[in-house]
DNA sequence: ACTCATATTGAATGATTATTCAATACAAAA
DNA sequence: TTTTGTATTGAATAATCATTCAATATGAGT
């Protein structure tokens, strides 16, 4: 039986999108998914792993579509978040933001093996499903815009490149796609060392002379 | 099995996998997933498609999970043709092998839009699949390995930078594969002669002097 | 303690779909 | 033509699963 102790009841919480057992459910989804994969995974699955009933899971989300979507908006909140962080940021100068950018990329909260299998499963969804890329495709361009912004500034301090700072965005951008797809086949060579690491040398090839970039 | 000099029948060539149905069924896998993904691809649709019937389908690759491995299995023996056609290719120097190797990534047989999301599909199941992953990692391994030794002779005959060529390599493959991703969400935007010019570029700002990547 | 509104259950339902297999079509050999 | 072995069909089967909903538990207010 579910014997948890609440100062407050569920339903009263149940508009702000935060009681207990919805993160619970959507925390449920994201392992599942992770362990079994976006096909194989089940309602009575992600409710065993919650500890609810099947029946609520349904009742609480209204449909499995709906718990999937949720499940994702909530990683790409999580992901938002962290780096409108970083971005805003205005202790750091234009390279420290990026640095700390890269490192947010392959931090374990972001660049573990369990959301980038959630991540990956639903690009791989992606072109039949547009409520998946409402989510994902208006912040992508978002990143890349502020991105592009980003590499301006620091232009400003550094040589010039080849590169116009869109190319370095879109191609930082899409070596970071890239490695968490990597990272899934093979997380001891593509570790998080290994990929920051990387992804700084590519920068001081840029930046020749901006010493932080290892 | 005897066999016979004149004509021979389809099921006498069945070991060697070459009926018309059988690339038939795998063309229309193919097809498939790329309308509906993975999950939502049934023997029924494949079967109509390539107009047999249900039955068959099944009867002829022993079931639908064999289905699936055989069409990855095409799409991962298409691409490492074309790769290993390039890499033994001797008329072309070091520096012509790496941009015929980005042409082939963004060429319309490769990186159109129905194979990425084949591609993307399997990607986002290996985790769980050990069949897909021993289909497509070792290969993995040899892009990577053939590509460091390509860059090696590429530096042979230009100046250094400050990447190392098994850098330069994973920093490569890595993009190659966020950037379909990317072509997945928005191919008008990640078109083919974007994709190769970005990667070109890059190169360029890596070698400098070789004018020929553009 | 009782009431009432809400939360939660879990068994039943119906839809979907991989797989099987008995029946049939077909093509070559006799 | 008839026989024989293979190719192909498609309807039946059985399993899986999302969704529903009547029944029950819970807890706050009285």
């Amino acid at each position: 039986m579910n014997i948890s102790p609440k100062k407050i009841s569920d339903h009263q919480l149940e508009d702000q999108e935060f009681s207990i057992n919805h993160q619970k459910l959507i925390d449920a989804t994201i392992e599942t998914i992770a362990k079994r994969g976006l096909g194989d995974t089940t309602i009575a699955q992600v409710a065993k792993k919650a500890m609810v009933s099947q029946g609520y899971a349904n009742f609480r989300f209204k449909s499995k579509e709906n718990l999937l979507l949720s499940s994702l908006k909530f990683l790409s909140d999580e992901y938002k978040n962290s780096w409108q962080r970083i971005f805003e940021d205005n202790n750091l100068d234009p390279v420290g933001r990026v640095i700390k950018i890269i490192e947010n990329d392959f931090s374990g909260k972001i660049a573990n093996r369990n959301k980038i299998a959630v991540w990956v499963s639903f690009y791989s969804e992606v072109k039949f499903r547009p409520s998946y890329l409402s989510i994902c495709q208006k912040q992508d361009e978002i990143y890349s815009s502020q991105m592009e912004k980003l590499i301006k500034e620091v232009n400003i301090l550094n040589n010039q490149s080849f590169l116009t700072p869109r190319e370095i965005s879109e191609t930082y951008l899409s070596m970071v796609d890239g490695l968490w797809q990597r990272i899934l086949f093979d997380p001891k060579m593509y570790s998080h060392v290994f990929c920051k690491d990387l992804i700084k040398k590519y920068f001081r090839n840029i930046y020749t002379d901006e010493k932080r970039f290892v």
